[in-house]
DNA sequence: CATGAATGAGCTTTCATTCAT
DNA sequence: AATGAATGAAAGCTCATTCAT
C-alpha cells in the first residue's frame, strides 16, 4: 500500500521535547489557513510555551521554518519504485497522484507562507543546497520510477521521466494551491476522478506508441 | 505574433482615474519582485498620489489587491487560437509555453502574497465566481486551441485538451515558484530549453498513436 | 560676556516641528539622568507624540541621537577669542574653563548613553567626518584662543596650545563624568574653586618662564 | 619597572571560588570592547558555569558590576614613587601616562557601561565611601610622585600636585573615550606620541620657572 | 548547590488606517 | 477631494531573572 498523507510527511509521534512541539505547532497553525496567525508569538503559544522559549530552539523565525520544511516536509516515495513491473502504470501513476495531492494540501500553505515573506524566502533560499530542492527531490523520486518502469519496457523510451515527473508534481500543487485559495480546484473533479484523469493523460504520453518500439 | 508579457496581463491603457492608476502601480510593483514592499504607502507613491488618496478609491487594501486580481490579471490567449493548423503542434506549444511562463514569472508574487494573507484569500475567494475563477480561464484558452487542433486532426482523438492544459499550465507556474523561491528551476534548464522539452513531452501524449486513429 | 550654557548648547527655541521637539525631548530625557528610559517609546512619549510619529523624523534611534549630536550638541567658543589680549590670560582660561564645565555637565550624559550601545557607538562613528569629530572641534576652538594669545606674546612659544586645550577639555569632561557618577567631584571642590585651580595650574605651564623668552 | 596593564587592574590570583571566576570572567568580557555584549549569561559562560549560578554570588547584575569596580578596578601607583629622583622628572611622567593611557583604555567600557544605566550609577555611587572613590585614589596615587619630586626640588613650589595629577587623568581617560566611539584619538597621535607631547606639556608647567625659587 | 529551560516584560521598528487641514 | 502627519497595534527578538530538577 501507498503511505497515507501522514507518513509521507511526518510520523507525528508523541513530541516529546519542545523543539518538536513547535514544529507541530507550526505546521499546525499553518494548516489552519490562518497564516495570518503565524507569528512567533501564536506558534510559541500553540506549543503551550513562552514567546521567549521558542528562541532557545531556533535562532529566528526563518530558521524554525527552514527546520519545518527539513523535518516536516520530506516526502518518502521509496516504496513505489518497487511496484515496478506490477499492476498497470496507469494505476501505479494514478496512486502517486493520490500521495502527491495529499502531500501538496500541506505544503501549500508552508510554501505560500515562506513564499510571501522576502526574508524567510532568502532563508529558504540558503537552507537547502543547490542540488537538493524540495521540490527537486521530489520529482526526482516519481521520476525514478517512471525510468524503472521505462526499463522494463512498460514505458516509451521517447518518454522523459523528469518532465513527466515534473507535470505531475507541478498539477498536484497548482490544484492544491487553487484549492487553498478558491475553495474549489481549478476543475470541479474530486480528488480521485482528477487522479484517474491525470494519470490517464500522463500515461496517453509515457506509452506512447510502445507497439512502434 | 503571441503576445508579450504586458499584452497578457492587461492592457495598460492610458489610466486617466486615479483608481486605474492606483491599480497599475500595485501590478507594476508586484512585478519588481518585492512583495514585502508592497504597502499601501509604496503603491501610492508609485501611483503619484497620497497616501490617504488611495482609501477613497478602496475601503482596504485587500480590496485593492482584490480588484487588482479582477481587473488586471487576466490573461488573454485568444490570439493563439489562429495559429491553429499552422506551423506544428509541438512548436505551437512551445511559444504558448513561452508566453505562459513570462504569465507565470509575474503572477507568482501575486498569487503568493494573496495566499498568504487570510483576508486576502477571502477577499479573493468571495470576488470570483465559482465558475469563473482565473485559473481555469487560462486552462480553458489553453484547451481550446488544443481542441481545435484535435478538430483539425492534429491531435489525437483520445487526448484530454483540458488535462493537457493544465499540465502545461502547471508546470510553468510550479517553475516560476520554484525559481521565486529557490532563485533557480527545478532543472537547471534555461526557459527556452524547459519550453522545448516540455513542449516535447506534452506533444508525446497529444499525437498518442495518430497513426492508428 | 561669555555664552551661558543653553547658549553653547542650543538655542532652545520654542520647537515648531515635531522633529524639534523630538530633539529637545531626547536632550531632556538624558539630562534626566535616567538613560534607561531613552527609549523611543518614551521618547515619543516626552515629545508628546506617538510611537510611531518618531520614525517619520528620523530612520533609526540611532540617526536621532546622531541628529541630538549635530544640532543640540554644537559648543561655540567663538566669542573667546576677542577677549585675546584683554583682561588676564589667567581669568580668561578661567571663563572657558566656566563655559567648558557648563556644557560638559550636559554632554556626559549623552556621551555615556551613545558610547554603551554598540549600535549608537557605531552611529556616531559613521555620521561624523574623520576630521571633524566634536571634541576636536571644542578643543581646536579652545586651542585657537591659546595660540592668539601665544602670537601677541601673553603665552610662552614654547606651550602647545593643543595639548593644553586637550588637558583643559578632558579636565572638565572627567570631573562632570565623575559629578554624574558619584555625585559629587573628585576632588570636593566647587566648580568655581575648581575653574580657577585648574585656570591656574594651566597658566603656570603656559606662561613657562615668558621673561626668558 | 612600570607595572603591566593586568597588574594595574587586578592582581590576578588564581581564582578558586566561583564568585572571583565571576568577577574576573567580567572583567576581561568588558576588556573585549563589546559591552552590548555584557549580557549575564555571556558572563556565566566566560566563567564556565550556568546562567543561574550567577545569583548565587550576586543577587542582580547591577551588583556584579558594583563588585567589578570595588575588588577589581584598584590601580595601583605605587611603585611609581620609588622613582622619584631618579631619571628626569619628565621621563617618569611619560612612564605613568603611558601607565594610565592602558589603564583607561579598559577602564572606559566599564565606566561608560556603569554611567548609562541609572541603576548601576545608582549602585557604584552607594558603594564607594565619599571619600574613596576610585578616580580620587588614582589621582592622589599620582599627585604623590609629583608632591615627592616637589619635596626634592625637582618640581616648583608653585605647582599644585593635585591639579596636576588630575589634568593627566583626565587626558588619559578622555582620549581613550573618544578612541572607543570614534575609533581615532582627538589629535591623530599614537599613545607613545600622544604620552610623550603630554608629558612634556605638563613638565612645563610643573617646572615652571625652578631657577626663580 | 548547580543547572539551563522557561518566563515575560520590554525593545526597536513597520504599516494599514484615520483625520484635521 | 487630496494631503501627509499622526496613530497605535502588532511584529520579531533579547535578556535579567526564576525554579523544578
Amino acid at each position: 500500500m501507498l503511505m497515507t498523507s501522514e507518513q509521507m510527511i511526518t510520523t507525528v509521534t508523541a513530541s516529546t521535547g519542545l523543539r518538536a512541539e513547535l514544529l507541530d505547532a507550526t505546521v499546525r497553525l499553518l494548516h489552519s489557513r490562518d497564516v495570518a496567525g503565524l507569528t512567533t508569538r501564536e506558534i510559541a503559544r500553540e506549543a503551550g510555551c513562552s514567546a521567549g522559549a521558542l528562541y532557545r530552539h531556533f535562532a529566528t523565525k526563518a530558521d524554525l521554518l527552514v527546520a519545518v520544511a527539513h523535518e516536516r516536509l520530506r516526502p518518502d516515495f521509496g516504496e513505489m519504485v518497487r511496484r515496478v513491473g506490477s499492476s498497470t502504470v496507469e494505476r501505479n501513476l494514478e496512486n502517486i497522484i493520490l500521495s502527491t495531492q495529499r502531500f501538496m494540501t500541506e505544503l501549500v500553505p508552508i510554501v505560500t507562507a515562506v513564499g510571501a515573506d522576502a526574508e524567510l524566502r532568502a532563508g529558504w533560499g540558503r537552507a537547502f543546497d543547490r542540488d537538493d530542492i524540495p521540490p527537486r527531490r521530489t520529482v526526482e523520486a516519481i521520476a525514478a520510477y517512471i525510468a524503472a518502469e521505462q526499463r522494463v519496457g512498460r514505458v516509451s523510451r521517447q518518454a522523459s521521466p523528469l518532465m513527466s515527473a515534473s507535470m505531475l508534481m507541478a498539477t498536484c500543487y497548482e490544484d492544491a494551491l487553487v484549492q487553498y485559495i478558491f475553495g474549489e480546484s481549478t476543475h470541479g473533479m474530486s480528488p480521485t476522478r482528477h487522479a484517474r484523469a491525470l494519470a490517464h493523460e500522463l500515461w496517453m504520453g509515457l506509452k506512447a506508441c510502445l507497439q512502434n518500439e
